[in-house]
DNA sequence: TTGTATGCGTTATCAA
DNA sequence: TTGATAACGCATACAA
């Protein structure tokens, strides 16, 4: 069933249904009326296939995640989901593209064949192939994370470097000597993965400037490796008190593994770090942290994209969110001696 | 950049572009040489839209999921991945549809405006009206769950009956005399939710057969919910030495639940039930559970969405997997005394 | 071996 | 107030 059927049924040109549904056009209310009884007899509703053609935009937006192999962490879920709903909210579809490589089938397809008015793209790399790629195909994108080239780009950011500062002059102030930074898997910080390295810078600054011993660690996302890390750290440091953290995944693990070297947290120990809020309060005890907002960045990225949609040529935005910490029960005062 | 723009350069007609691409014609050596080289040259691709509406379908597959208020469990999560993944591997692209409740603007393009040429819907029902309207709209369709009318539609689900029934056997030969079953919200369960009510089924056939004693209880997705949950089972049922449960979500909450009771898994208490195998792993100790191959579910529907594509008339096909209990640690004889 | 012409379902321009 | 028609970009039947 198409238009020009509702149109023969109705007695009127295909042209004065489309303008009855669109209202671009004047229609007498009889005739309005003797459409809509057409219409909703038959349940028609516009081919979304052919106005894409005719509009020249498909009212889908694309959003690249990160392959399945690695599997979500909670904050990239509440991500998804937070786009998936924002995006549903002003009537637009979201095309799914699980991508990693360069060689990418789906994402190829995404930014080559007119699939999309626009891409929101998860994870970005300090030199990502796939933001050069959609710049060189000219379609509006915006990054959750950003490039080296900061302004080159739309995007919206966590601001790590700060929130770890923060969360390590925090533990400093409580007396804490040794702090230690559990970063994200060896692979993902060699690649140039953003907020790894920011956190560091963050981590490394204000290590120097409260005059504490600090030491970085990679993780793998997942609670096995944390426990591993943890394991590793206090064999190593004995008189590690502390740690920081932007691997959530990893924090099942580290709960564990302070439990088993019968650390309590936090009169024994004190875990801090940057993680979804259900997240953090799913830790225990509840952890304090600075609480990413997964659901209000997946709206803003929304926003960021349809605004780029609209007017590509405007000079990128950047939104970088710098959440407070939430201070709830992991982290308390140093222990006078460990070890 | 389109196809009569290549035709220009390299000197042809749009049709010997066309049937370059597609090879359904011979084309010239020479002639498909230069028509590549202006494509390599142009970065060239068809574009979806134009060969979606001339061909009647989009190679884009819809997946319904449960809307982001109720947070996905990481089941869920993995399925939502593996399908993305399996549809990725045969070149389909993967629109997104949050939807609950029958209003559903996005669920509604999904069906009526030829966005897609299938969808699996996931969280099914046993009278849901996402399928009365699929139907209605003659869209193929798989579920993830069924409907009451088991033969009525394409669909793979998980036999929870009978797993159910089995962890109940497994504890009752264990010595456990009392057995709580943890189920889904009472929402859920309320609305007809099929794999809470099958679930039942086999708890309750399995506590007869066994003679021992049941007690079903329901429970919110989320930690807190199975935290509360075994802390009044405790209180309410002093003798009670086991759980089983489909409800993943709680489980961290449940494992919480017993440490705070000084309750020792698997001497004090055994808990058991269905959950992602990932999941059964990350528990502490590791789940003795019936694993839930998520990833291959994800990869079924979608070969079954594509045969039910290419051959609408077939009578719908049916999987129901019931996937082995793994035996790791969170299960063991009964203890003498409780309480 | 290649070119011409038509139509997919819609929106929008032009004409009445 | 409404209708005829062109065009979006592509695939393909028909012609040469």
């Amino acid at each position: 069933m198409n238009i020009g059927e509702i149109a023969r049924r109705a007695g009127v040109s295909r042209s004065t249904v489309s303008y009855a549904l669109s209202g671009k056009r004047p229609v007498a209310a009889a005739t309005r009326r003797r459409i809509q009884d057409v219409i909703d007899e038959l349940g028609y509703r516009p081919n979304a296939t052919a106005r894409a053609l005719k509009e020249g935009r498909t009212r889908t937006i694309g959003l690249v995640i990160p392959p399945a192999g690695n599997r979500l962490s909670h904050m990239q879920l509440d991500f998804v989901a937070a786009v998936v709903d924002a995006a549903a909210r002003v009537d637009l579809d979201v095309l799914l593209s699980p991508s990693g490589g360069d060689h990418d089938r789906s994402f190829e397809r995404l930014v080559s064949e007119g699939r999309v008015d626009g891409v929101i793209v998860m994870e970005i790399r300090l030199h990502d192939t796939r933001v050069d790629r959609l710049r060189q195909a000219g379609l509006p994108f915006v990054g959750i994370g950003h490039t080296a080239d900061e302004r080159a780009m739309c995007w919206i950011d966590v601001d790590y470097a700060r929130l770890i500062g923060h969360s390590v002059r925090h533990l400093a102030d409580l007396g804490h000597r040794k702090v230690a930074l559990i970063s994200r898997s060896k692979e993902l910080v060699a690649s140039g993965y953003g907020p790894a390295l920011r956190a560091r810078e963050g981590f490394t600054a204000a290590i120097a400037e409260r005059g504490v011993r600090g030491v970085e660690v990679t993780c793998g996302d997942d609670a096995r490796s944390g426990q591993e890390s943890i394991e590793e750290l206090l064999r190593a440091h004995p008189d590690l008190t502390a740690v920081t953290t932007i691997n959530e995944a990893a924090l099942p693990g580290i709960q564990r593994a302070l439990a088993d070297a019968g650390l309590a947290v936090p009169s024994d120990f004190s875990v801090t770090g940057v993680a979804a809020r259900l997240w953090a309060e799913d830790f225990r005890p509840p952890l304090t942290a600075a609480d990413v907002p997964a659901l209000e960045m997946g709206e803003q990225a929304v926003s960021l994209l349809v605004q780029r949609i609209a007017e590509p040529g405007t000079p990128p935005r950047h939104i970088l969110l710098a959440p407070p910490i939430s201070l709830r029960s992991s982290t308390g005062a140093a222990p006078a001696v460990r070890g």
